[in-house]
DNA sequence: TCAACTGTATTATTGACTTAATACAAGTAT
DNA sequence: ATACTTGTATTAAGTCAATAATACAGTTGA
């Protein structure tokens, strides 16, 4: 998979934040195992250490299973990666509501200015889903 | 002004942040004078060479003049505020609908998240608009 | 069986952020 | 005029994320 990492906040969160995306958006499917934390590490360009921590930090979610010796791979359960799916778009959503917000935006300016960046990322948007 | 700082990310970059975001909204106006970085630095809970950290990521986008021994004050040029605060709305619906993109959302489940999230916030949101 | 791979753990080192304690030159206010 | 406040700079110390280099026990595969 591809791998954004800033210097904005901690390696390990923006891994742990990639990784539950990537199960939540079906890029790991349902019960199908996951690449070695070396292998992701490499990946990704960071230390093995710090892809160990992230998925230490996914622990207790339900979404991936750790099997000691033997890798890991993601649930079966789809009603788990499904409610966090919306959990996680609730989050999104109430954080830039939040932020709007804190711009002095009203509800309707909300909507206008989202629609226009809406237009301008269509084609992108368009082309990733179908793929 | 009440600031609110979590370890996600340096403290600095969130002063930055949050400074730009009270000039934008208009709680800090056009032309007044800021507090010195002694007293923001106090009010914020965080050391004053945080703050003058926060000022200097701040320098050079004209929101914000700084006259050497007497304090800074807030550009009287609306143009510049209202720009950087279209600018910033921009930059916020752009990472929100790449973040519901990478979760597997369309246009549509979007519209309909937001809108459910923003009737569970409405109330807080109008009282603080006409604050 | 045995080499290769798995998750996991440990130790040491580096670098960035943050705090703390000052210091100084220049403008402000009483 | 003089004490106070301003932005700015410096040095030292402490914290923590990240890297690097290993190590080990258990599973997998040839």
């Amino acid at each position: 998979m591809e791998w954004k990492i800033n210097d904005n906040s901690p390696i390990f969160l923006q891994l742990e934040e990639q990784l539950l995306t990537a199960v939540v958006s079906g890029y790991f499917p349902p019960g199908s195992r996951l690449p070695s934390v070396r292998e992701l590490a490499a990946e990704a360009g960071v230390n093995p250490n710090t892809m160990q921590r992230a998925f230490a930090g996914l622990e207790g979610r339900g979404v991936i299973l750790t099997n000691r010796t033997a890798g890991r791979s993601v649930t079966e359960d789809m009603e788990i990666i499904r409610a966090i799916r919306r959990e996680k778009a609730r989050e999104e959503a109430r954080a830039f509501l939040k932020r709007m917000q804190g711009l002095g935006y009203s509800p309707e300016e909300v909507r206008q200015v989202l629609s226009e960046t809406e237009a301008e990322e269509e084609e992108v948007w368009k082309k990733d889903l179908q793929s």
